[in-house]
DNA sequence: TATTTTATGTAATTTTACTACCTAAATTGG
DNA sequence: CCAATTTAGGTAGTAAAATTACATAAAATA
């Protein structure tokens, strides 16, 4: 309920009539139940079937089909199809259901994908466009950058602190809490300090945006929610992931991240001068040579 | 045109009919256009839009509409909303055109957040289930577990590294081409070796897999494409990303790379036992208590 | 300018979705 | 356990939608 609300909300009308249908499936009438039965064994060949090729596959008549579709709440069946094909939109039946220990290998992999899918397309649609230019002006003229992180969020410094030198901005990531004080309160006005945070609630690396600050340097936090740490911050990047389910939260928390970072390094690279370009594209250019040739 | 047809054979028919309205637009009949800009301005209100209501809105008559359907490449206006419905199901419209120089920030994040999951869902349909259930009871049954990388792949295997001891299985993640060579030459039977390389042509950690599996580990890797590296592996998952354009392919190689080991490392928890389980939960209970305190 | 080709609308036709109604099965109260 | 009532499901007809055939207007070409 709460949960379908919340998706409900994403955009007109309940979404995923996959899902509906399976957990309406027990309090249906029994043809109905039939109709459910082939689309949810098959849910693409209804895409392109009429009533009647309905109706023959579950073997009732044509208004079954027609109280099916009403019975899950759509107002007919050009209706159900569409929303049978917004829910196979990507690849094949998307269901965001919770893991079971149960689910075999296949249906872990489809359900990881098609959550952090969806999870991205939530983040996408939350993302704070002011903050996001800001947060690239920042960037772009920053004389340098240091990136914070622990952990998982670590991963994602590390990550950012590959792909800027590529524009010419000097890099760092420090992901050691000793390192970090050091480095945070060594900073001057002009560089950037850039925390990474998925809690936004750890207390160190609240430190470590007050210490940066205090020293003069920009602090821009990528975090998850709105939380203590942004007060520390001149740019908060928000990216909310979808749902606290303890399970996916850390897998789609630092890949919604590292899109932000794709975005914020591609973003910086295309206002840098056309000259940069041309340096990015010989060092790519070398590294591809590099991987023919023999290590030393 | 060569673009078009790849996408075509993702799934039944040409994929996201909006890009194919906007690229064909030029070269439609003027009546058509007429059509194809009222379907552009607002593609959500055609979902529930007949053939008379989308013609009145385009202010054309009906056959117009039908012609413009099957110029598009729709096999009539059910098949054009169904793929309307498709296009529009992860919010707003997705455009995977290419980035243009002048592309707004906003308009950079859009697309890079829609290559990512238009990527991954591409992904998800190419990634092989023989042999991510091989991998899965390869890492189950491991001694140990060490994850080589360069560069972003590298970040990977740090990636997997942080996640993988959780369920009791040592590991470590060798970054360092000289290191590697020496951890890869002293595996022993019983451990695994876990290769990572997106392009897969890169010599060393060619080198890498061959070493280790002549020192008796089985081999597992991870990289883009049917590459010279499968060769002295035991186990090869392939995650093939969505085309190479240069510009898209390192951010969204390493995103599915990671997508791939938590799917892995998922897997992998639920085969252990509950008690390793109930061990995880434990572990993540402290840890959300480390982040309320001082750090020392 | 005449002729062919292409574009677009009108009107008829077919197909599809939907509704009214009727029968059979199931459920409940006496 | 049987009659009454509700509920489920099918038949057949109806409305509405999509599609086709055809005619006319506009454009292009000779």
């Amino acid at each position: 309920m709460d949960t379908d609300s919340r998706i409900d909300s994403r955009n007109q009308g309940g979404r995923n009539i996959i899902e509906v249908i399976r957990t309406m499936r027990p309090e249906l009438r029994k043809s109905d139940r039939k109709v459910a039965d082939v689309v949810l064994e098959d849910p693409r060949r209804i895409l392109n079937a009429t009533v009647g090729e309905t109706a023959a596959l579950a073997e009732v008549s044509q208004p079954t089909v027609l109280r099916f579709t009403t019975a899950i709440g759509c107002s007919g069946f050009p209706d159900f199809k569409i929303r049978l094909a917004q829910s196979l939109a990507l690849g094949t039946p998307a269901t965001h259901s919770v893991l079971l220990d149960t689910d075999q290998p296949e249906t872990v992999a489809e359900k990881i994908f098609d959550y952090t899918m969806t999870s991205l397309d939530w983040a996408r649609s939350r993302l704070d466009k002011q903050a996001l230019n800001k947060a690239i002006d920042v960037l772009t003229a920053a004389r340098s950058i240091v990136f914070f992180g622990f952990g998982a969020s670590g991963i994602v410094a590390r990550d950012a602190q590959q792909k800027f030198p590529l524009f010419g901005v000097p890099c760092a990531a420090e992901l050691d809490s000793h390192q970090q004080v050091m480095v945070a309160s060594m900073m001057k006005p002009g560089e950037v300090a850039f925390v990474i945070s998925n809690t936004g609630t750890t207390r160190s690396i609240i430190e470590i945006a007050r210490i940066a600050r205090d020293s003069g340097a920009t602090v821009i936090c990528l975090t998850g929610s709105d939380s203590p740490l942004t007060n520390y911050c001149d740019v908060s990047l928000i990216v909310e992931t979808l749902e606290n389910t303890n399970m996916y939260t850390p897998m789609i928390s630092r890949i919604a991240a590292l899109v932000v970072i794709d975005i914020l390094s591609t973003s910086v690279a295309m206002r840098r001068s056309p000259e940069h370009q041309a340096r990015v594209h010989q060092m790519k250019r070398q590294l591809s040579d590099m991987r023919r040739m023999q290590p030393i």
